[in-house]
RNA sequence: CGGGGUGUAGCGCAGCCUGGUAGCGCAACUGCUUUGGGAGCAGUAGGUCACAGGUUCAAAUCCUGUCACCCCGACCA
């Protein structure tokens, strides 16, 4: 390809509303234009990114035995009324009404799809196993889209649902894909880590993420250096540490007018801030008595979410009580909370289970009690694991302390079960002649999430440097001031035949540009290999390569084909 | 959805307070010069100042409403 055939619109300026890397790149290359919130063109450049990973992931399933399908993005009201997801899904769910008044969703996922395709086609357990995959473009309408392509309304992913006669048998496949993941962003040239995740709303025991490790990553992960331990912070199991020690103190009221919050506690009172608890309030499930339920955590411990939802007692979504609501069921205000006394049930952390001697409020304002210990001063509540773990924890399968890394989530698998087969009832004969409910697996990956992601891992001051399976074009050929040397000219033209005969991808820079600007296109939009053809290297009978991110070099002429078709076999 | 902010040329911004011919830089187009790190000079083109209403002789500017977009929180590939 030749710039001057080609649409290539690059812009110097940083644009205003992108706030990370990866945004900014993709707009300055212009390999994507915003049409709307969270809704962006692919450009020409951008498509040929996005078809590379895309190949790579239909190879690699391809390969693991899957079936390439493609199903319809629009869906109608009624499978999703099936499986309840109509409602449960909530608001990301875009909505829309035929002329005829049946309503309709843009397809956010295809479990209510594929399993009404699985239950007119899947008679039998001898079709099985079998998992059908597509690369399709589909929208969550995003409470707040952001990042560019990295968190979008509409984005494209590849989803792949497998059907199996036994747990067993989906326990086998659920491995082949994890396989499968960990290969596909190994070719990719990804850093990335495989963590034990929470399955959210796509439901399933079992399930994984995959991360692309990056320090802008919105996820947190826990993970042991040189283990196999890796969890999202979200799910980590939170372990407690050492054993509850014999009081020592007497539990004392003290007057704390102007502590509030813990570190205020901590720093007026000269209190450790291991030995302080902190007493949130949230709104109580139906199934318990009370309202509100107090959540009891280490001073500086934070309370984690996705745990806390899952407790019966709790009501799921999490909603924290209002100052009001606190007052009118405690007597005081969130300042001044704590064990002694509460008037509705709570629930503890391990951790704050094993403490003694701790500082928490008094449910009185303006005061706390000091030296506070288990039995003798309140009866210990509820034990559960409620917190995030922080680094330095001891892991759950103790194979050592946890290091907390950030990553951006580009895969998940899950094991699903029987969910959608019996809310749905797609049914297969087994060999006893019985029908049976296949048991489920689902497998995604954001495939216009990689190409951000990748870039949010590789890139430096100049612009991209993309890993060489995904890069847009394998080497950029910049004659400078071709059109005045004939010889410089014509030996970017012979480069440019040969490479592109030796299967090469290949851009010529034939803009008659500055050799400045040709430099920086080719730097910003991160094509691997530069090959500098100009008078100054001819005298001597060499261009000049430049690997981006990596040593510049002189290449005779008559070696440049064999050295650039070695570097990219 | 709650909280904050912004809408002026393709991009980045000024002008608004104090109403009076809509500006700057980058990008684009033409010509000449220049050519190993985003060139110089000269010229050209490009705007219903988000939209709707109001105040006024006069509105980008003041008032009211609407919409869009961005940022901070809960959701997810």
């Amino acid at each position: 390809m030749k710039t001057s055939q080609f649409h290539l619109v690059t812009q110097r300026e940083v644009p205003n509303d992108a706030e990370i890397a990866s945004h900014q790149l993709m707009l300055r290359t212009g390999m994507i234009r915003k049409l709307t919130s969270g809704i962006y063109t692919w450009t020409p450049l951008g498509l040929k990114v996005l078809r590379k990973v895309e190949q790579v992931v239909r190879e690699e399933m391809d390969a693991a035995g899957c079936l390439e399908m493609l199903m319809p993005s629009v869906q109608p009201s009624e499978l999703w009324q099936e499986t309840g997801r109509w409602e449960d899904f909530g608001a990301q769910l875009l909505k829309m009404t035929d002329r005829a008044g049946r309503e309709f969703a843009f397809g956010p996922t295809h479990e209510e799809v594929i399993t009404e395709f699985a239950r007119g086609e899947l008679r039998s357990y001898k079709q099985l196993p079998v998992c059908f995959y597509q690369i399709q473009t589909k929208f969550r309408d995003e409470i707040r889209p952001r990042f560019g392509v990295m968190r979008a309304r509409e984005f494209l992913m590849k989803d792949g649902y497998s059907f199996h006669i036994s747990e067993d048998c989906l326990g086998r496949f659920y491995q082949v894909m994890f396989d499968t993941y960990s290969r596909i962003f190994e070719r990719l040239g990804l850093k990335f880590k495989a963590v034990t995740a929470d399955s959210g709303a796509i439901g399933g025991a079992v399930s994984h993420e995959f991360h692309v490790l990056a320090d802008s990553g919105e996820d947190l992960l826990a993970h042991v250096p040189g283990s196999s331990y890796a969890a999202n912070v979200e799910q980590a199991e939170a372990v407690a540490q050492g054993e509850r020690a014999a009081p020592t103190e007497a539990m004392r009221l003290v007057d704390t007018p102007n502590a509030h919050t813990i570190a205020e506690l901590v720093e007026q009172h000269n209190l450790p801030i291991e030995k302080t608890v902190k007493t949130l309030i949230v709104a109580a499930s139906e199934d318990c008595e009370a309202d509100f339920i107090a959540l009891l955590v280490r001073g500086d411990h934070e309370l984690n979410a996705v745990k806390a939802e899952k407790l019966p007692q709790v009501a799921s979504p999490l909603r924290m009580a209002t100052e009001e609501e606190i007052r009118k069921t405690i007597g005081a205000g969130p300042g001044s909370l704590g064990p002694v006394e509460l008037p509705i049930p709570a629930i503890v952390d391990r951790q704050v289970a094993l403490m003694s001697d701790f500082g928490a409020g008094a449910n009185v304002d303006h005061k706390h009690y000091f030296g506070i210990n288990w039995e003798r001063d309140a009866a210990l509540p509820e034990v559960a694991d409620i917190r995030n773990v922080v680094a330095g924890d001891a892991a759950a399968d103790g194979s050592g302390n946890i290091e907390l890394i950030r990553g951006i989530e580009v895969g998940h698998i899950f094991q699903l079960g029987t969910k959608y087969s019996q809310s749905m009832n797609a049914v297969v004969m087994d060999e006893n002649g019985r029908a049976q409910h296949p048991t489920m697996g689902c497998y995604g990956i954001g495939v216009s999430r990689i190409v951000a992601a990748a870039i949010e891992q590789n890139h430096d001051d100049n612009g991209i440097i993309w890993p060489e399976p995904m890069t847009p074009f394998d080497v950029a050929i910049l004659p400078l001031n071709g059109h005045k040397s004939h010889r410089v000219r014509e030996l970017a033209e012979r480069f440019y035949r040969e490479l592109r005969t030796a299967g090469l991808d290949v851009l010529m820079d034939d803009r008659n540009q500055r050799p400045g600007v040709m430099f920086a296109d080719a730097e910003l939009i991160g094509i691997p290999h530069v090959l500098v053809v100009g008078d100054r290297g001819l005298d001597n009978g060499v261009v000049e390569y430049r690997r981006r991110g990596g040593e510049n070099s002189e290449l005779p002429i008559e070696q440049v084909r064999e050295f650039l078709t070695g570097q990219l076999s």
